[in-house]
DNA sequence: AGCACGCCGACT
DNA sequence: GTCGGCGTGCTC
């Protein structure tokens, strides 16, 4: 007679929604199994990775076989409050377990043949961290620096005091340099004055994070920080990752994928910027790390802050309400000042060239008079000017002007970009946005040989091309992804504004995240307009929270009675609300319209939404798809007053990499209704699917819950 | 997902 | 005769 065996179940990194029963050797493991566990596991016929989510002493399975667990990894097991969340979340984003935990361990911990030599690494790093500590102060600002309003809400944080552990939601709402920063810090102090207690700092980007970083580390010269965000290298995140699981690190800092890290002994999470879209993950798990956190903080009784200049509509809402405390911080600190906002109507003539200008550039619909001369004036001030278009490239297209020839990509339904020599290679290309298709420009027509090809609308290069033509002595920067790859990347870019080597930055959108410039005295938005109609009901919405960012670097200096700086907004809709709220600077004011918008149209937050995602060969395969199950919902009689299910759609960018994509939403005013109804969509599409994919039909489907754009 | 197994067409 | 297309099923 055998002792009774122990059985683990494992799950793993692919898309199956059981896991598998494993034998757990005790001997030959070393120790007991604990759930969290990472194990190394046979499957099929390789072996993977694994976490053990249940140990019991039976299986389904027939228990002969059942195969072994490997090796155990070198790890503690994952705290119960973080498998806690990664079930809720798989649950709710509908994706299965072991893909969403997975996902989450760096890769440095999920090669079991380097397992015996991490002990070493771990040691190696230690040692060089603690020689590097040479903070600067950089930023500093200590209590008794802290403006009214900012000690008012940091009074208002602490006021319950270290009473005992209990979730609170705090909206910090507070224009652009109105101290949001220096007040969650102090906030953070003083949960971190317990010394083992973790705190979790969330921010949208990675551009965002190294000032920040240097920010935080003056704060807590005395705290380990542990910052986790895809540019850091593999080998530091995989670190400071198991400094946050093992609690070494009090201060964990990072993007939206920070938001699933072990960490035993959180105590307080801040999300910054948290009506940033980058916060919502686009592939894999789709969650919104910012709800995930809110989740998080719900589930462990601990208080988390939501800090915006512009809050998202639920947000905001939820402040209104009374269910989320709400701090306001109204004040610009050090004295400076709101920049003046200024609407150019570019269908009134006068702020256009005449044909006859001077000073009109070649192409003269690049930019209006009004603006021009409001860059001259700047430029003779001494200050910066920064122009935005959210358009990289040269052209956003190349035509024939004989025929009606488009550089349309083969792979796509969309057009190739022109990109001047230089940003991505050493000749002009045409270059896909979408699949990265890269084609060199045709000498002539390839439909009719005519050799005129042109150039229609206009991108960062072609702007600054004729930037440089118009003002010939200044020193002119463009900053996107192309030219800070090209370059020491955006860092090296953006010390360039501060270091005022430049007059004029032309940018995307990149330019306005984040960067606190010290001499900007003028920004300009071009193409407000492309982004304003467009299908999605959210553009308004995320237009103007980048206006009012964009607002923000203008006149951040902080020597008191400056001016606060003026923004630019070229538009032919003056009049549209979004410029009208931002033109009086009235954050709640929009979004109260905004709210009564969506109350009326019973769109989110006042209703939930999913999108299935359907692609495959073919556009009419894929809604046939989507067809077919929109009918066996209303077949089982799913589809009610509660539940509406709208038709399928191609997507708004149909084919992507040979792909023809289309989608279906479903909406529901009930949440529950909702989650219900995706459970029973998830169950009835595996049925006929291996995988994500579906057998019958060889459509790859996948739920997306809360889609940011629809 | 990733992979082997297996059953049909056009080819060195 | 067989190489290879991809439909089907399985992984503890």
């Amino acid at each position: 007679m055998t002792a009774k065996p122990i059985v683990v179940q494992v799950v793993i990194d692919k898309p199956l929604a059981q896991g598998f029963d494993y034998l757990w050797d005790a001997e030959k493991l070393g120790k007991l199994p604990e759930i969290g566990n990472v194990v190394e596991v046979p499957f099929a016929r390789s072996k993977i990775i694994g976490l053990v989510i249940k140990v019991s002493g039976h299986s389904e399975y027939e228990i002969e076989k059942l195969k072994s667990v490997e090796r155990l990894g070198p790890l503690p097991a994952f705290d119960p409050a973080l498998l806690r969340l990664m079930n809720f979340a798989s649950q709710y984003y509908i994706h299965a377990l072991g893909e969403t935990i997975l996902p989450v361990i760096p890769l440095m911990w999920k090669k079991p043949d380097d397992w015996e030599k991490i002990p070493e690494k771990i040691e190696s790093a230690e040692k060089k961290s603690k020689k590097k500590i040479d903070v600067v102060a950089e930023g500093l600002i200590t209590l008794d620096q802290l403006n009214v309003d900012q000690k008012n809400a940091l009074q208002e944080l602490l006021k319950d005091g270290e009473k005992e552990s209990q979730f609170r939601a705090i909206l910090l709402q507070g224009q652009t340099g109105s101290g949001k920063t220096a007040v969650f810090l102090n906030w953070l102090a003083s949960i971190l004055d317990d010394e083992s207690a973790q705190v979790l700092l969330l921010v949208p980007e990675i551009n965002l994070t190294p000032q920040l970083e240097r920010r935080v580390r003056a704060y807590f010269p005395n705290k380990k920080m542990a910052v986790l965000h895809s540019g850091v290298s593999e080998k530091k995140r995989g670190i400071a990752w198991y400094e946050a699981m093992t609690g070494k690190a009090q201060i964990i800092l990072g993007t939206r994928l920070a938001a699933l890290t072990p960490m035993p002994n959180l105590r307080a999470i801040v999300v910054d910027e948290e009506h940033d879209p980058s916060y919502k993950q686009q592939d894999g798990t789709r969650y919104s790390a910012r709800d995930l956190a809110i989740w998080r903080a719900h589930d462990q009784k601990i208080p988390i802050m939501l800090s915006s200049a512009t809050p998202s509509l639920e947000t905001w809402l939820a402040a209104q309400s009374g269910r989320y405390e709400y701090i306001r911080l109204d004040q610009r600190a050090q004295g400076a000042s709101l920049p003046s906002v200024h609407l150019i109507n570019t269908r009134d003539p006068q702020n256009q060239f005449s044909p006859g200008d001077d000073a009109a550039p070649k192409q003269k619909s690049l930019i209006t008079k009004t603006l021009a001369n409001a860059i001259s004036k700047t430029l003779a001030e001494n200050k910066q000017s920064l122009i935005l278009i959210n358009r990289r490239g040269y052209a956003p297209v190349l035509s024939c002007s004989a025929c009606n020839w488009l550089s349309k990509c083969t792979q796509c339904s969309t057009y190739t970009v022109m990109h001047k020599a230089g940003a991505l290679g050493k000749r002009s290309v045409l270059s896909c946005h979408h699949c990265g298709l890269v084609k060199p420009i045709p000498q002539f027509c390839p439909d009719c040989g005519n050799a005129d090809l042109k150039t229609l609308g206009h991108g960062t290069q072609k702007l600054e091309d004729a930037i440089e033509e118009m003002w010939p002595q200044a020193r002119v920067l463009r900053v996107d992804t192309d030219s800070s790859r090209k370059s020491k990347g955006a860092e090296a870019l953006f010390q360039e504004i501060h270091d005022g080597n430049v007059d004029i930055v032309i940018g995307t959108q990149m330019i306005a995240k984040g960067h606190d410039y010290q001499n900007i005295g003028l920004v300009a938005v071009l193409d407000a307009d492309s982004r304003l109609y467009s299908a999605d009901f959210r553009a308004a919405e995320r237009l103007f929270a980048q206006l009012v960012q964009v607002a923000g670097r203008a006149g951040r200096s902080g020597a008191s009675g400056e001016s606060g700086g003026d923004i630019y907004i070229e538009t032919q809709f003056p009049e549209s609300p979004v410029f009208q709220f931002l033109l009086r600077h009235d954050v709640d004011g929009f979004l109260a319209f905004t709210a009564s918008e969506r109350e009326e149209a019973k769109l989110p937050p006042y209703s939930y939404q999913a999108l299935i995602h359907a692609e495959g060969k073919s556009i009419d395969k894929a809604i046939q798809f989507l067809s077919e199950l929109k009918a066996h919902l209303k077949s089982r009689g799913l589809i009610t007053k509660e539940l509406k299910v709208y038709d399928p759609v191609p997507k708004p960018v149909m084919r992507v990499a040979g792909a023809e994509r289309a989608q279906l939403l479903v909406e529901s005013v009930n949440r529950k209704a909702l989650q219900e109804a995706l459970e029973m969509i998830d169950q009835e599409l595996r049925q006929d699917s291996t995988g994500r994919i579906s057998k019958t039909s060889r459509i790859r489907w996948l739920v997306e819950r809360d889609p940011i754009s629809i």
